[in-house]
RNA sequence: GGAGAGGUGGGUGAGUGGCUGAAACCAACAGUUUGCUAAACUGUCGUACGGGUUAUUCUGUACCGGGGGUUCGAAUCCCCCCCUCUCCGCCA
């Protein structure tokens, strides 16, 4: 979440880089903010003097006690019951204010990059590169929905009656296929420095507010209320919470962490048109990077990320573009963010496969995430992280560009992983 | 699921009512010594929110898992909750 000492000192510039969000009345909720915490400061100013005169009259009770002065104790206690009543009120105005202050912060989303473009949708996103030849497909080329039953690779039927709609199962080459584009991934961000983890895919409530996902997301997780537990809809969230209540130096600058994860949504109300197939589904599979940052540097490591990924569909030998995502079409948290799509020429249309973001301190500061300089001051960290890659919509795309009459023909980087060429 | 033990600063760990924001040791950092390394010695060494000065320094309050209570005064006593560990049971 925002800093609130940010806000106060940049107030016009966050109210205008809210409005870049598209966050309705940016304007009035800065002033509420700035007015609680206004308050807030008063509040404990007030309460701390009357705890200091309650400590300064303990002190002297006590040394009085010793001295065997009883009567004068006496005396003074009657003006620490005073005290004791006008900082129980006190401190219960200055947990309300802190709480309502609490709660409004986490309504506010991050503050957009200057170089975010102004927009509302999809539409107004900024293409900023593009890569590779659309292929050009025979006249009965197929969707991926089609594809898969053709070649019983992914099973959507078989999941339904085990689990729903939404979580297929994968069988045979198509089960072998996810494997080898796991392991490809993580090699590859290996090679790249990252440091692989395994987190746990299932997360606590803490967890899931210092990364934002709560309150903002709550109907989109799986909930697992017998334990209140939730299923990671990102590896972002166990990976990031790593690092939750940790004060770095700077020789363990910069984090660079992968990790492999199924990922689970809800996606509640968000089915319809254009979500077929392995478009959108309720379990999938990603490989997640994250990066922890020092601020002046995390701009640079964003652009480092964007290549990485953009290497990797390369490798793949798939045509994509590369989005600077508007204001109105971010995600909550995040402060600049890329996504990288490939083209289903079957479908004709952009996929998004990855996302890459930088939240600066908005995460790092639910996260408490700092860093202690070389002058001994703490600061937050930036956090960043992008998906690298997400494996359904690039099955898809795999499947779709690459079929031929006589089979579906996979990148030659993958071979070593398959055991096979060709589906 | 049953029984027991325990949660203190980066770590280990002392601390049963005021002298404790917290011993000691380890780690870390800075310096001295040393041909280098090591060792030794000296010093520094929690976080948050405020106030005064802004270079440093000074200062108030809170925090010993969380919340509540007793008391003039709580890490320490009482109550509730959460979490962790060990043993048994069950199971991969």
């Amino acid at each position: 979440m925002l800093q609130v000492h940010v806000i106060r000192e940049n107030k016009l510039q966050t109210i205008q880089a809210l409005q870049k969000k598209n966050f309705p009345q940016a304007e009035q909720v800065v002033e509420q903010v700035l007015g609680l915490d206004q308050q807030r400061k008063e509040t404990q100013a007030q309460l701390d003097q009357h705890l200091a005169e309650s400590n300064a009259l303990a002190k002297s009770i006590g040394a009085l006690m010793k001295e065997g002065k009883k009567e004068e104790a006496e005396k003074q206690k009657s003006r620490t019951a005073e005290l004791k009543t006008l900082a129980k009120d006190l401190g219960d105005s200055l947990s309300q204010l802190e709480e309502q202050l609490q709660k409004l912060l986490y309504t506010i989303p991050n503050t957009p990059h200057s170089s975010v473009p102004v927009g509302k949708s999809a539409e107004d996103n900024e293409v900023v590169t593009q890569w590779g030849t659309v292929p050009s497909l025979p006249e009965n080329a197929q969707a991926h929905w089609d594809l898969i039953k053709q070649y019983d690779i992914i099973d959507f039927d078989l999941g339904v009656k085990i689990s729903g709609a939404g979580f297929p199962v994968y069988k045979g080459k198509g089960a072998r296929l996810q494997r080898a584009l796991i392991n490809f991934f993580l090699d590859e961000a290996q090679k790249a420095g990252y440091y692989e983890v395994q987190p746990p895919i299932v997360v606590n409530e803490a967890s899931g507010y210092a990364t934002g996902q709560l309150p903002d997301k709550e109907g989109q997780m799986y909930h697992a209320t017998a334990d209140d537990l939730y299923l990671i809809p990102t590896a972002e969230v166990p990976i990031t919470n790593i690092y939750r209540d940790v004060i770095l130096t700077e020789k363990d600058l910069p984090i660079k962490n992968v990790g492999y994860t199924p990922c689970f949504r809800r996606e509640a109300g968000s089915w319809g048109a254009h979500v077929r197939g392995l478009n959108r589904l309720h379990q999938f599979d990603k490989v997640e990077i994250v990066q922890i940052q020092q601020p002046e540097k995390s701009y640079a490591a964003l652009e480092e990320m964007s290549s990485y990924v953009q290497g990797l569909l390369q490798k793949l030998e798939l045509p994509y573009r590369v989005l600077r995502l508007c204001g109105g079409d971010m995600g909550f948290t995040s402060a600049l963010t890329y996504d990288m799509e490939v083209y289903s020429a079957a479908q004709q249309r952009w996929l998004e496969v990855s996302s890459v973001s930088n939240f600066e301190t908005y995460q790092a500061n639910r996260l408490k995430l700092r860093m202690k300089s070389e002058d001994k001051k703490t600061q937050l960290l930036h956090t960043l992280n992008g998906s690298a890659l997400a494996l359904p919509r690039i099955v898809a795309a795999l499947l779709e560009n690459n079929q031929r009459e006589d089979g579906i023909f996979l990148p030659k980087v993958l071979h070593p992983y398959l055991g096979f060429e060709k589906i």
